[in-house]
DNA sequence: AACCATACCTTGACGATCGATGTATAGTGT
DNA sequence: ACACTATACATCGATCGTCAAGGTATGGTT
């Protein structure tokens, strides 16, 4: 049972980076990944099925992902996904990235207005 | 002349926060809304203005925003933005959001692992 | 006259996401 | 035996936001 909601149109693109961060330590199948997603962002996240597979499949096919198809203990087939050589440089990067991109939203979201050099032409009120 | 170069596509759906949040202190036109994002964010984001004006129009449309016809000081028309009621609780909302979800995802990048309960069926390596 | 910054806007194409739907098996409870 | 849930894969159509590019026009500077 998937946590409660869909999460808002909020953090499109950060799919594939969490897909990457979850793949560093260990190898899982698609379902494996969903459900880490979501315990690891604490229940916050919900990662919907039709988002999900696409990115596996195009990460893939941009030679992020090496898939392998296995059995597990229980019997059930499934395909497993690991990081590539190329995953893991872009994983290091896309992380970077995101860090300091999200900083740089929660600096203009919360008003860090050094209004550097006080233009009137810009605005007024 | 706009910064450097075109930031990329990881922080799709934060354009309408971003908005929301530089006009909560004072009206601005487009174009000094896209300096004062760029000023905020320390020159890391750009603002494409084929970005800005569609969500201009559409956050107007839906009511968050209204818009005047005004002249600045040195004779040049522009467009000026101000935050509704409506744009001001929808403002309140979306920062938080933005603070609980990118915070979310920073968790699960950054490996916040607490491998809740270590499932056999989920993974193995 | 040339150029740059300011200031508005539209267009077409793209890509990612979403919700819905479909299939199938394993495990659990009754 | 039956029903139900969780597991596990996948595809489809619609939607939406973004992007690159182009277009118009004025003011200030060199």
């Amino acid at each position: 049972m998937p946590p409660t909601s869909s999460p808002p149109e909020l953090l499109q693109g950060t799919l594939d980076v969490m897909i990457l961060s979850v793949l560093q330590s260990q190898s899982l199948h698609g379902y494996g990944i969903a459900r880490q997603i979501e315990a690891r962002s604490g229940r916050l996240l919900t990662i919907e099925e039709g988002s999900l597979y696409p990115a596996l499949h195009r990460m893939t096919k941009r030679g992020e992902l090496a898939a392998e198809w296995r059995t597990n203990d229980t019997g059930r087939r499934a395909r497993f996904y690991r990081l590539t050589t190329d995953g893991k440089r872009r994983l290091a990067e896309q992380v970077s990235l995101w860090d300091t991109l999200s900083g740089a939203v929660s600096r203009v979201v919360h008003g860090s207005s050094r209004q550097a050099a006080p233009d009137a032409r810009l605005g007024w009120e």
